[in-house]
DNA sequence: TCTTAATAGTTTAACTTTCAACTATCTTGA
DNA sequence: TCAAGATAGTTGAAAGTTAAACTATTAAGA
């Protein structure tokens, strides 16, 4: 006998059973908020998770300077994106560009010293904010497990990738 | 004796330790790379997953119908943004929106029957695309233990937020 | 060497999201 | 009953993001 209405969750075979879906469910609502939260977080410093996690791989990177297409790989931003948000950090004095004398087509996205300021500014309280948020609400072994479990998760996206995209 | 260049792992005295910095790192990693690849899988549906979450919490809901800020708010995204969505949805003729005769002020999103076949089409794909790139890669106990972990940092968020916003 | 393909990075336009202001309606309490 | 404040939802402008086209340069192979 047909249900009188077909939810959503009813449309699949290959369906989740209740306890995937719990551990779905639980994941992407926390994740969620805990990224809106980090973000907030930042934002008294003018600054979003993306534009922190580029001046922080420039600070900590030799020289403080680093080239764009590296520099996007890391941060896991596009090419585009990321010159895009270079061309406001520009604007701010925190970063600017150099010409790549080894290959003309490229360009160094360098740290200024207002830049390194910035960064020190945040960093503290960035790093608070991850405690407050997360990281002081997990024993020692759900920290363990979690780097397990994300570690693998980016293996099998990783590969799945390398799969998709050949 | 002061290091000769200030990284900004050094920066804080309540710095992460080795452990919680992989944590953190192997969370954040992972949570990108998936959700990226979440929505990646959900775009020959036209649909991003913000899109899919409010289709599918219509479907879902008594007559396929909710009211924009409780749509909001599980949804969680801003009334505005969904206000804006809501629009683009119209257009392509997945949703209406209808007058509300108990308030007057607030109006139905309305599911329309392109929208149902729209969100039956994407829904096995979606929640294969979970299983592949999630799922499918946890244990039970990996399972249970994100649920666990993940409602423990949901339910600590909220807190947060109630007391902040007082 | 030449010519073709690949790479580095930027730009433009379209689209999405945010923020604040706004309209309209409802609720509350004097 | 009515003024003041709260709530529902939309709007417009500014800011952010994406996707594709584009320039300039380098690399690779015949």
């Amino acid at each position: 006998m047909a249900p009188k209405t077909l939810k959503t969750r009813d449309l699949n075979p290959k369906d989740l059973n209740p306890r995937e879906m719990k551990a779905w469910r639980s994941y992407i609502i926390a994740s969620r908020r805990l990224l809106d939260a980090l973000d907030s977080d930042l934002s008294c410093h003018d600054l979003s998770m993306a534009d922190y996690e580029v001046l922080s791989l420039l600070n900590d990177a030799p020289e403080r300077r680093m080239r764009m297409t590296e520099l996007a790989d890391l941060a896991m931003v596009s090419k585009s994106r990321l010159s895009h948000r270079m061309k406001v950090l520009e604007k701010l004095g925190w970063v600017k560009r150099m010409a790549c004398s080894q290959d003309k087509r490229g360009s160094w996205a360098v740290m200024t010293d207002k830049g390194i300021k910035a960064v020190i500014k945040a960093a503290p309280d960035h790093v608070n904010s991850v405690r407050n948020r997360l990281i002081d609400h997990l024993t020692v072994k759900d920290q363990e497990d979690i780097s397990k479990i994300f570690d693998r998760i980016t293996t099998k996206l990783r590969s799945q990738f390398r799969a998709e995209d050949s």
